[in-house]
DNA sequence: AAACATTATGTTATATTATAACATCTTCCC
DNA sequence: GGGAAGATGTTATAATATAACATAATGTTT
């Protein structure tokens, strides 16, 4: 099991609800949430950081013998489209989508110490943006907001050791 | 020479502009824009696309036969460093940096149709940004903010074709 | 149930993006 | 000129991602 080191809170809870989530959007919209893109979901559910499409491979390849880059990534496409995962456009990554209430519309503060990510409404910085690409005559279709650096606690870590 | 389809503009001009820009920040640095950083730097400005490695590697080959992928690379590596060029990660691709009087924090609009790259200082949205990340007692190393979509000449020409 | 369409997955191959590691050459400084 | 640091050359390979076609499962129509 991998380490959270988020203000400590009970994963198994948070895996359990994002896939329950899930299970109930994809039932809502007629989407079929199959036994492997389900387990994908799982995997990227399993901590708090970005994963690497090849690392869910791997961890895959055990249950699923036939597993191969494709069936990988086709199950992450799935995930994107129904808004259940993003794609951490600066790492090459996946992390769970906890923004079923915020369109989506999230900004990452992705600690480069400990690897976590955390997904923040930034709803202020979302007016800002859309504010913004108004003034610019632009049709949206995708926003990436991707913050790099230490979050509080490795951080705090860093000033010793 | 590569079209440019943005607001109509010298766009020799614009390079010219860059590689003066790019030449006297070095100088002040003690920074070397050798000939090789220097070619890359203008095939980046060529146009306001973002450029990929392998294509800045082909438009360089003819010029530097021994030009291999870590030759582009390491270049482009140092002009990320020097603050001359940004990386567009939504794209794994390069574009020129305009942003020497902005900190280099600026919002980038990615228009999917003409591949068209404006870089915006948005410093509303920069504020709030700053205002979010000092909420969240976070250490910023690096902001992306890429947002996707139509510039507005190509969502006015999408209307009939 | 048979025929068909649609969707999902399997499979093979390859494209694209990026870095590691070590050799050589150049520049700069003393 | 000798030594250090930096830049480039060179070879190899790692890491990320998609294309294209085959098969299997599912759903729908008749």
């Amino acid at each position: 099991m991998h380490s959270v080191a988020l203000t400590s809170h009970d994963h198994e809870n948070c895996i359990t609800k994002a896939i329950g989530i899930a299970e109930q959007l994809c039932n809502a919209r007629g989407a079929k949430l199959t036994p492997l893109r389900r387990k994908v979901l799982e995997l990227v559910w399993e901590s708090h950081r970005a994963v690497k499409a090849y690392d869910l491979l791997d961890r895959i390849k055990p249950l699923e013998q036939s597993a191969k880059p494709a069936t990988v990534y086709r199950a992450l496409d799935f995930l994107i489209e129904q808004g259940l995962i993003h794609r951490v456009e600066s790492l090459n990554a996946f992390i769970g989508c906890v923004c079923s209430d915020h369109q989506h519309e999230l900004m990452l503060l992705i600690c480069n110490r400990c690897l976590e990510v955390e997904e923040r409404p930034a709803l202020e910085v979302m007016e800002a943006v859309a504010k913004e690409i108004s003034q610019a005559e632009f049709s949206v279709y995708r926003k990436s907001i991707e913050i790099h650096g230490l979050c509080a606690q490795c951080a705090f870590l860093g000033r010793d050791g």
